[in-house]
DNA sequence: GCATATGTATCGTTGCACGATATAATGGAG
DNA sequence: CTCCATTATATCGTGCAACGATACATATGC
């Protein structure tokens, strides 16, 4: 099995600085609204939850990729901000449907416009550190691209 | 200003979902090892620190993104794990300088292979879903695009 | 030598996420 | 219809990560 070379340590933790460096600035606009970044994706997964997928709590947990009771907690303390709603299904009553409030709308949506942007102007730098670890002679394509 | 289609969000919320399951994917392989991925992170950022920068603590808080404090955290944990070891720079003796133990060197070598390969692998994906978050038109040339 | 700047460390707190476990509702087997 | 396994949500206790405030140590300029 091939080993890594010194650059490509290199190449991974600059990566990793780059995403971060992004994600912090983030973390910032997040904190600003007195919200944690955890709970604004949380909010995001709501809205941005496919069509015909019932937003259950089950559901957002796994887009989130984190385990159901973590989404409780973090929906327990969103529930307290005033930002998200939670609403019992009446078909199956076992089921908690989640809907954002009026104000839950108004945040989500001042931060992922600033998100949205900033991700946008971000992307180019990001498709760069990405292609730093391809191997050197397959840089040119990155994924379809027909070259210029 | 400009509002948010509800496929900007679902964009965003898929950008977001397609990242965390890379990230998971590589949380488990850490923690498979008695790590935490913060902890990964920082040997790596150790490992990959560029050329003639000395890995002082708060170089390579800069380097994650925290503050130094805690950088200084996540190295006690370290180095009670045995996975880092902590130096008096003998010029500035203000100054910890940050050395990988030879176990430290083989988990890090271990992990930071396997998540190469995962990288490199997820990178066309990535790519992709920050295409889907650029407008229509600009999707063929993803960096220097300068206007229609 | 002393004030100030710089680098590291400690303390107390909050949030996130987890495993284990509990409660509630559903749905199927008999 | 009753019992039981399954599914959905919630609670409890724990550990890690990150933070602000603060303290300590060393270095440097006056």
């Amino acid at each position: 099995m091939k080993k890594l070379t010194l650059s490509d340590y290199q190449a991974l933790a600059e990566f990793r600085y780059q995403i971060r460096k992004f994600l912090r600035s983030r973390e910032h606009a997040v904190r600003a609204t007195g919200m944690e970044l955890a709970q604004y994706q949380l909010m995001l997964a709501i809205k941005g939850i496919p069509e015909g997928v019932r937003p259950r709590i089950r559901e957002v947990a796994n887009r989130l990729q984190i385990q159901h009771h973590s989404a409780v907690e973090l929906i327990n303390r969103l529930e307290s901000g005033g930002y998200v709603r939670r609403e019992r299904a009446q078909d199956d009553r076992r089921e908690v449907l989640l809907a954002l409030t009026p104000k839950g709308e108004r945040v989500l949506e001042e931060l992922a416009l600033h998100h949205h942007d900033e991700l946008r102007s971000a992307a180019p730098d990001l498709v760069a550190a990405l292609r730093g670890l391809m191997p050197p002679e397959k840089v040119r394509k990155t994924s379809a691209a027909h070259e210029s």
